[in-house]
RNA sequence: GGUCCUGUAGCUCAACUGGAUAGAGCAACUGCCUUCUAAGCAGUAGGUUUCAGGUUCGAGCCCUGACAGGAUCACCA
């Protein structure tokens, strides 16, 4: 039994919880379990902090709605220390807690020096994302990709987890190739030092004029009396692009050369774009090295029945009692499929790591490819088999529909990151914020906010919803968005200069004997209090926007109670340093809940 | 055609996993800078949650069936 008041919230729950059970016990003879009783939050229009519905339960109590919210309300109040009032709404029991426990809820965040970071659990999880191809730049939908993956990435660390964030590069294969193919004619030989364009950019450059050039050959192929199908498959460049696949396969020195070299440029230019982007990682494969793994996993799967072989020597598994159907692992002459090597890759990172969990953010165009993969290694017996997940994210679109390379419609990565930043900075000049500011931490401040501003914009949205993106309109600096949050950062590190200029005790020894909160201070510490639970949903949601969400909802909170309520201007010493210290635990939560998300706060904007 | 995902205010998104009168932002309108940053705050208006049934004390959420949008169903990756 809860004989000690805790100042923790979570035993602030479970000390109601445990005080309803015994009142079940003790009123109706009934013993519920501590897992189906669950509080939620009361609604902004009536009184309380937290609500027990009680229509579940009237087959026990035997009472109407009203008499047994009543009754377990009485015992509360009677029985649960930090009940101090409750009302009761047809079955819905209302229950206020006294403004002492709320302070030292207060109390024990204040001083929470792991605030935001939950023990440690002794669990490994990989994480997957970005993913690029090396023969073009990256684009808005990668920004998805890799703002998920490093955000959940540090979610997951907020939650316990050991994590390793990983990215797997598809740096071979025919696309490449038709990059090559096309630099080797029409490359002259210049690169992204004599052409000053960044690597990447290069190689993109090439797969389109390839693109061009495999178009105009078709066109000429079917004037000569080919079908469209036919003339696609044998354009002189596209067969060019086969061949060079071949040798790339077979070594030869200079086609391997060539490789080697546009995918140092790629690299270079990938380099800055994740740097720009804030994301990294901890261990990087290569297609080019897992490419022909898998096939030992194929004969394994042979021995043990999982998969089988068809007459013609291709091999196969069967997952129609799974509700999918016949996939092929292994073409008959031997080869590998995507899946193939998928297979191959899966089980060297786990040799790599021995990871508890093993996440892979893709794009929902997979989730097939992912449900087959996975129910493979379950068949397996792989021990990992219910630790992968696949983070299946919704595409951007655009306005004008789905980005078409061949129209023109993809919006680059690098591009659109510059238009952000360049677009913070023309805003932050309008409103005439930046006195003071040396040009370097101007410039350092635009980026923070209009990389905030994307990031934010990209974050907030379930990730499994497809969204629109609205390059004219999308990002705004005022409402739910980054800035909003950093805005409201820096007002109260403005609180916080100001504090210690004039030399206030904000510690916590310094809120001794304080008795009272106004209803917005309350609110402030009950949605502060909500941190730890956020951290843990959007950890077993695998989803930033329930913390962006939450973000969005605190700074909300905050300057509702700025609007409200003195600081400085506050007569009683306790009760100003109670609000700037208030203020300072807001700060710290939005600087780790933002860090969380991958987005910098200022303290000035 | 089969399978999967999505459908909520004019627009972009929420809704704590089945709870109270469905909430925010943008856009529109009305107030609030002589006081700690107005990138803010308060307020007005905006809804048959695509439609039709069903399950139950109670449904935006679960089930069935339509309708609409998207993805996927290669010896491509």
């Amino acid at each position: 039994m809860p004989s000690v008041a805790s100042s923790n919230i979570m035993d602030l729950e479970k000390q109601i919880i445990s005080t309803l059970q015994q009142a079940f016990k003790e009123l109706f003879d009934h013993e519920v379990g501590e897992s189906e009783l669950s509080l939620q939050p009361t609604r902004k229009e009536f009184e309380g902090s937290y609500t027990f519905v009680v229509f579940p339960y009237l087959k026990v109590t035997k009472l109407n709605p009203e008499a047994s919210a009543a009754k377990l309300g009485e015992f509360l109040k009677s029985n649960c220390k930090s009940v101090q009032e409750f009302n009761v709404v047809k079955g819905f029991l209302n229950i206020s807690l006294s403004e002492t426990s709320w302070l030292s809820v207060f109390k024990k965040l204040y001083t929470n020096p792991q605030l935001g970071q939950l023990p440690l659990n002794g669990k490994k999880v990989m994480v997957e994302y970005s993913s690029p191809n090396t023969n073009k730049p990256l684009h808005l939908g990668h920004l998805r990709n890799n703002f998920l993956g490093f955000s959940v990435s540090e979610i997951l660390k907020a939650n316990g987890y050991e994590v390793i964030k990983a990215n797997l590069v598809n740096d071979r294969g025919i696309h490449i190739c038709k990059s090559m193919v096309a630099y080797k004619h029409f490359g002259n030989g210049e690169t992204p030092e004599t052409s000053g364009i960044k690597g990447d950019h290069l190689a993109g450059k090439y797969y389109v004029i390839f693109d061009k050039e495999h178009k105009k050959q078709s066109r000429e192929l079917i004037e000569k009396g080919l079908s469209e199908e036919d003339a696609n498959k044998n354009t002189p460049i596209m067969l060019e692009a086969q061949e060079m696949l071949r040798s790339w396969e077979a070594g030869e020195k200079e086609v391997v050369d060539l490789w080697k070299s546009m995918n140092s440029w790629v690299y270079e230019g990938f380099n800055v774009t994740y740097k720009k982007m804030g994301v990294d990682f901890d261990k990087f494969y290569y297609e080019s090295d897992t490419y022909l793994l898998g096939k030992n996993i194929v004969d394994e799967g042979l021995k043990k029945g999982v998969f089988f072989k068809k007459e013609n020597g291709s091999i196969w598994v069967d997952l129609s009692d799974e509700g999918l159907d016949e996939k092929l692992v292994l073409r008959a002459d031997g080869t590998s499929v995507y899946i193939t090597q998928d297979m191959g890759t899966c089980e060297l990172k786990y040799e790599d790591f021995q990871f508890d969990k093993s996440v892979y953010v893709v794009g929902n165009e997979q989730d097939y490819h992912f449900d087959v993969l996975f129910k493979i290694m379950r068949k397996l017996g792989r021990p990992y088999g219910d630790g992968l997940y696949h983070l299946s994210y919704g595409m951007v679109d655009l306005p004008s529909g789905k980005m078409k390379s061949r129209e023109g419609t993809v919006v680059d990565a690098d591009d659109l990151m510059q238009e952000m930043i360049d677009t913070a900075a023309s805003h932050t000049k309008e409103l005439g914020k930046i006195d003071g500011f040396t040009p370097e931490q101007a410039e350092e401040l635009y980026e923070i906010l209009g990389m905030g501003a994307l990031k934010y914009f990209l974050l907030k949205v379930d990730p499994k919803k497809r969204m629109l993106f609205n390059p004219q309109e999308s990002i705004e600096f005022q409402g739910n968005t980054g800035p909003f949050i950093q805005y409201s950062h820096a007002r109260i590190a403005s609180i916080l200069r100001k504090a210690e200029q004039i030399d206030i005790n904000y510690s916590a020894d310094a809120l001794e004997g304080l008795s009272h909160l106004e209803d917005t201070e309350r609110e402030l510490i009950v949605i502060l209090n909500e941190f730890e639970k956020k951290i843990q949903l959007a950890g077993e949601d695998y989803s930033p926007s329930v913390l962006a969400q939450y973000m969005f909802d605190l700074a909300k909170e905050y300057n509702r109670f700025y609007a409200e309520l003195p600081i400085f201007n506050e007569r009683d010493e306790k009760v100003q340093s109670f609000r700037i210290a208030l203020s300072a635990l807001t700060a710290k939560t939005i600087r780790r809940g933002m860090q969380l998300l991958g987005i910098k706060v200022p303290d000035r904007m």
